[in-house]
DNA sequence: TAGATTGTTAATCGATTAACAATC
DNA sequence: TAGATTGTTAATCGATTAACAATC
């Protein structure tokens, strides 16, 4: 049975929270911690931070907290931070690049192997030790090296094609660029990151504070 | 008074993407839908869509639908989009590049106007029509020019500081790229892009499929 | 008119918060 | 032991869904 099976969305987006404000206590050399602590650093209420770390089972200890390393690595685990990920990009222009340059993800062990791209000029370029590779081959490199995660970085007018073909060649996680929404079959997650939608958003309470203070 | 004061984040969040929807639907020249209609293509309820469109008003026409062109005007009046919005970029690195070489933002009328790095090497580059200034020339750069929002692609350790002055010369908003929450007083809005936390969420789920698929 | 679809109220569902017994 | 804080149940709150009258 999977423990985790009805944990709801909300919950785990609170997770690399909880992960990130653990590690720096863990960094300054603090070790104990508590709900109430969390709740100050993180902004969720304390009853809500042992709500959901209740979903995965009891990490703390009655009347003393929570050990700030074990704690860590059990969210670590249950994130699945605890293992290995090789990522590939598709489409190496800007966001792509930025991407593959990207050094915020250390804290895990994600790796990113190649890029691809069908502009021919940057074929043969690496960022860190990541090739540019020509999207013709694709199909074929992801036949012989196994991929956890693809990202989708390409203009959004080929997006969803770019991922049929991603998922016939057995990907199962998308993290997506492109400001489109992928239709994709059951057992393929897809994470969007939709810098459009996040800046409207931005617009929109910019806008109404702005109205308010007037 | 304010009609849109008590409208929850949850509903603004849906927003852009009925505006994407409508303009889709615009430029294949349809223009009239229904809630029915746009849930199919969200994947949000009907009944939810017509709830969040009657927070601002009846946009619709009973027996009848929604004009599309209107509709997304008037989700575009709402968002704030049919305003111009002046951008910064503080930090001119992966992130802070790609965001001002992004193309995606076109539908509303946002200009970036500079880049500020602490790298004397990328001084007098400049992306699309936005120079790239040195970070100490900042703060005279806001004293002459009004700026709606300022983008925080530095590196953590100073993503703090830097909001910090940001504030001081009258930034409201912030769309905060660097893996770090912000402390800000009253009045300041900041929209948080947090990659890590994107990337993590996507490798529980990726986790969660893979033992639920053995 | 009949059919369709909104706008809106009421019902349901789920998530957050409060409370407190268990226990270190 | 007394104080503190978890784990967990119950209460509350808010968001989503269902239902239907209004009306085009």
């Amino acid at each position: 049975m999977n423990k985790h099976e009805k944990i709801s969305p909300a919950v785990i987006r609170r997770l690399p929270k909880y992960y990130r404000y653990l590690g720096e206590l863990n960094k300054v050399g603090i070790n104990k911690t508590s709900s109430r602590e969390l709740s100050e650093m993180t902004g969720f209420s304390a009853s809500q931070i042992r709500q959901d770390l209740n979903n995965f089972g009891g990490f703390g200890q009655q009347g003393f907290g929570y050990d700030v390393g074990n704690l860590r690595n059990e969210i670590g685990k249950i994130l699945g931070l605890d293992k290995k990920y090789k990522i590939i990009i598709v489409g190496a222009g800007n966001i792509g690049q930025a991407i593959a340059n990207y050094t915020g993800f250390y804290e895990a062990d994600y790796e990113v192997v190649a890029l691809f791209d069908k502009n021919p000029k940057l074929k043969g370029f690496s960022i860190k030790d990541a090739l540019i590779l020509d999207s013709d081959n694709m199909e074929e490199f992801l036949k012989n090296e196994h991929i956890d995660i693809a990202v989708i970085c390409t203009p959004k007018s080929v997006s969803q094609q770019v991922a049929e073909q991603l998922v016939r060649c057995g990907i199962k996680a998308i993290w997506n660029f492109a400001p489109k929404d992928l239709k994709m079959p059951e057992g393929v997650y897809v994470e969007n990151v939709h810098l459009n939608e996040s800046l409207f958003s931005l617009t929109y309470y910019y806008n109404k504070m702005k109205k308010e203070s007037e």
